[in-house]
DNA sequence: TATTTTTTTGAACAGTTGTCGAAACCTGAT
DNA sequence: ATCAGGTTTCGACAACTGTTCAAAAAAATA
């Protein structure tokens, strides 16, 4: 296992570049020479570190994967100490939603980069992408989704499931589709601004999902909205 | 400009073929051959009627963004005219999401299979698509946000930006990811199932922006759940 | 029917793709 | 200095990509 050539680690040079390179354009679009040449080496040393296309997407996943989850379920776990509902929630919310912007020890600024690796292969749903993406972060989203349905009890469990995955859906809409916030607000909102970013999915997730411990009838909400 | 060959219409045959692949797999994932295996036709003929296979994805918009633009803002026009704040966002929504969902006139069940090609390109990316892509939709969608906010008074529009894009974001998501949903409730919820993506979708978005009305300080929200 | 126009076909093109194997290289231990 | 190991390079491969074009076919027009 000792190490040679020009770089300091081979591997860690071609996994850097394979990530910067498919969280731009997807997994199909890169050619194994883009990221050779990204990484300053041959196209065969890709195969010879990975065997495959599909292995070195399969490696970013493994250095990924186990630290994001820990962390998510972590902060999960600080959070149901929380006594305060809303409180609670809003700490599980942000449990959830920062480590998939922030980078997750030593790996500086990849969480973002990582997440919006994994909405563009969301998308694009090429059948080798998928057995590597499988169901890795299916059981933290569960043990995401039970820690909420804590903090708003007698919702249906149903809804509080369509509920989360939307939170997902705008955490991958917001890493695709910065500019598009920043064009529409005219300047005023910033997209690409992590933490104003995080700030708002936590907010605008809060809301939809405190708003099934009390079911209004949409009659008292309006008339809510007249006496204020 | 008379029909000719075996087919009714090739044009049409290639459009409906392409687009059911392209909504799949994504613009850069599909061959033009299995577009012309599809249809039915030879490749030639995909560039002697569309020139260009970027050609073929413009048509595609071109015959989509028209009558979907129209039917949204008709809708929202409709809308407005509601006296209640709260139902009249409820109208809103429902006026942005209903036509992503449904065909719009002759296009039987195409509503929701360009949407979610909408969905994939945005994820994609690629510099062909974006030039096509473009702002289609960027008015209508001024228009929704304008109307947003007369139901939301005193809310700053930032917010208001973020939430509706969140919307999209929701959307693009249950389109491209209906079986996580049902994965994750445990078959409880049917992602597939339309009518009620649209009501989950509407109804969180609504719970979202209409929180904006009356922003509560975490303390009261929590005092009130504990109430309940 | 004959002529003209539109459409479809089949083949070829230059370029790119992932993958593989043999040779060259470098490094550290013997 | 020799050897063995892992590593890198280079070249080649078959398959596939979008695009083009002349010829054949079909349809429309006369």
């Amino acid at each position: 296992m000792a190490k040679a050539g020009r770089e300091i680690d081979s591997r860690t040079a071609i996994l850097d570049a394979a990530e910067e390179l498919f969280s731009q354009h997807g997994f199909g679009a890169v050619a194994l020479r883009e990221i050779a040449r990204a990484a300053d080496l041959n196209v065969g040393s890709l195969t010879y570190h990975f065997g495959d296309k599909a292995g070195i997407l399969s490696a970013i996943y493994e250095r990924h994967t186990r630290p994001m989850n820990a962390r998510r379920l972590e902060l999960i776990s600080e959070a149901t100490r929380i006594e305060d509902r809303s409180a609670r929630l809003t700490a599980i919310l942000r449990a959830y939603v920062v480590p998939a912007f922030r980078s997750s020890d030593d790996l500086v600024g990849g969480g973002a980069r990582f997440t919006r690796l994994r909405a563009i292969l969301s998308a694009e749903g090429s059948e080798q992408a998928k057995l590597i993406i499988a169901d890795a972060f299916d059981a933290t989203t569960r043990a995401f989704i039970d820690a909420i349905a804590d903090c708003v009890p007698g919702s249906k469990r149903d809804d509080i499931v369509w509920r989360s995955q939307f939170l997902l859906g705008s955490l991958y809409y917001t890493l695709i589709n910065p500019e598009r916030i920043s064009r529409l607000s005219d300047g005023a909102a910033d997209g690409f601004d992590h933490d104003e970013a995080i700030r708002q999915i936590v907010e605008a997730s809060h809301a939809s999902l405190w708003a099934l411990a009390r079911p209004l009838s949409k009659g008292q909400l309006a008339q809510a909205a007249r006496s204020s």
